[in-house]
RNA sequence: GACCCUAUCGUCCAGUGGCCUAGGACAUCGCCCUUUCACGGCGAGAACACGGGUUCGAAUCCCGUUAGGGUCGCCA
């Protein structure tokens, strides 16, 4: 049985969490978990004016927002440490002095540079294949510094030196990092040590086809975790981006992504980001997610809002409009008027209902029906409103409106009998003379 | 400019020489369902970049062109 595969996700902390940097990270997760082997989290923090804790944090949150765990890294410890590139200063100097003795360097103007063995150097890419790179010359191929006259690493070096350390076995990264690679295979062969195998991911743009940057909507794993999205549904998006289970289907569990997932299917072309579909497939997540999860991911956006829930009930007035969800930043707005007597009316939806000509009157038909009523429960009240209507006689929907915009202040909203039934007969009944009372004339 | 990658509906994917008069999904449009808003159901329009080969046969293989992306830093 051969050693476990070892993958690493290496970001820099620049302040925020590119959506194809956490594409990456998900794909090297994706192949660690496939291979039962281990996920690393490596921070590249050389340029050390960019960096701050906080934007050390973006990352970590970004990550385990996706619940995208490493094994090694930050907070998780491992036995090739430490995990930040600022610290392995000791490690540097060492390698370098190897390259030093060994004649690969050369001092130019105060930096250190590597001088490229002048030929072809191939690469055997997981998903592009072989590629041959030519360093013939210097006007090709010019040499490579590693070092600057200050002493600080350049990303080339410390990333090859890093990954010998951490024992990474397979490297999956952005396309941009492809004509890279041939620079960083002479690294390894200057030091003796075994390369690990490569995989380029084609980048993300926008929809239109640019280059995905920071302002970009989309752009930020934040923008997903503060615009209300699931993560699991987010995650589920960012598999699709360049690969595909091969039977047409879209929703899956991140379980089954796993047990599938593998770099020869993944697509060579460069994936254009769209939102809208991102949307649909957080929406279908949102509607098919048990009760117990939906309520966990709601209750933030509903303390945020001001409102106070909890209790059995809750789940109830969620359940109501979970199908028509589609962000979670919605539920609040959608949900309001359960939580506090003092919801306001709809200027639109009065003028349409209640002043209508005997829009009131119907409503206090209602009341009546409704106040005499023993059970309390959404068949009853269909019914008993039918029979109302019938009576009248007028049309339900005569019956419905006024009784909605009474009941909750507005002209859209979850289905009227389920809504009532969950408000409960006390709270209708008030509502329903209160609205009486506040448009009668 | 040089080098590298890529090229199927607007977008994401399926398609690895015959099953393709190219399939699914999002988006768009229409119809149905319906108390509102949604969900859902049904249906429509919509693509193999172009030109040469190879082959009995090409979306699939080869070459060229074009287009898009990437790299060419003492950024990562």
């Amino acid at each position: 049985m051969s050693s476990p595969v070892r993958l690493r996700f290496a970001p820099s902390p620049t302040g925020y969490l590119h959506v194809g940097g956490a594409r990456t990270a998900l794909f090297n997760w994706l192949y660690a978990r496939h291979h039962r082997g281990r996920f690393i989290l490596r921070i590249e923090d050389t340029d050390k004016e960019r960096n701050t804790a906080a934007a050390v944090q973006v990352i970590y949150d970004g990550l385990r927002w996706l619940d995208l765990n490493w094994d090694e890294g930050p907070d998780a410890g491992g036995d090739h440490g430490p995990y930040f590139q600022s610290e392995r200063e000791a490690i540097y100097e060492r390698y370098f002095q190897r390259l030093q003795s060994s004649g690969h360097l050369y001092e130019d103007a105060g930096a250190w540079r590597f001088r490229f063995h002048r030929g072809e150097v191939k690469v055997d890419d997981l998903i592009c294949g072989e590629i041959v790179f030519d360093f013939g010359n210097v006007e090709i191929a010019p040499d490579m510094t590693i070092r600057r006259p200050d002493g600080s690493w350049i990303f080339h070096f410390v990333n090859v030196v890093d990954d010998i350390e951490m024992q990474i076995t397979h490297v999956i990264r952005g396309e941009d990092h492809l004509s890279n690679t041939p620079k960083h295979l002479q690294i390894y062969e200057a030091l003796g040590a075994t390369p690990p195998r490569f995989g380029h991911i084609p980048l993300i743009l926008n929809k239109d086809g640019s280059k995905m940057s920071k302002r970009d909507q989309g752009a930020s794993v934040t923008s997903y975790i503060e615009g209300g999205y699931a993560p699991e549904a987010v995650r589920n998006y960012l598999c699709l981006l360049g690969w595909s289970p091969k039977d047409d289907r879209e929703v899956l569990s991140i379980e089954e992504v796993v047990s599938r997932f593998d770099l020869a299917h993944v697509h060579r072309k460069g994936a254009h980001f769209d939102l809208a579909k991102c949307d649909w497939v957080n929406a279908q997540y949102l509607q098919h997610m048990p009760m117990k999860r939906y309520r966990e991911l709601a209750a933030p956006w509903l303390a945020k809002a001001g409102i106070e829930a909890g209790g059995p009930g809750l789940e109830a007035v969620l359940a109501l409009e979970k199908m028509k969800v589609t962000h979670l930043s919605e539920v609040p707005g959608r949900v309001s008027f359960f939580f506090t007597e003092d919801y306001p009316y709809d200027p639109e939806a009065v003028e349409k209902t209640l002043r209508k000509p005997g829009g009131l009157d119907r409503l206090a038909q209602l009341a009546a029906a409704y106040s005499a009523l023993e059970a309390w429960d959404a068949a009853t009240l269909e019914a008993t409103l039918k029979e109302t209507a019938a009576a009248a006689p007028c049309k339900p929907a005569e019956f419905i409106h006024p009784a909605r915009v009474a009941a909750s202040g507005r002209s859209i909203g979850p289905s009227l009998y389920h809504m009532l039934e969950v408000l409960g007969k006390p709270r209708v009944l008030a509502r329903f003379q209160r609205t009486l009372a506040r448009f009668g004339a």
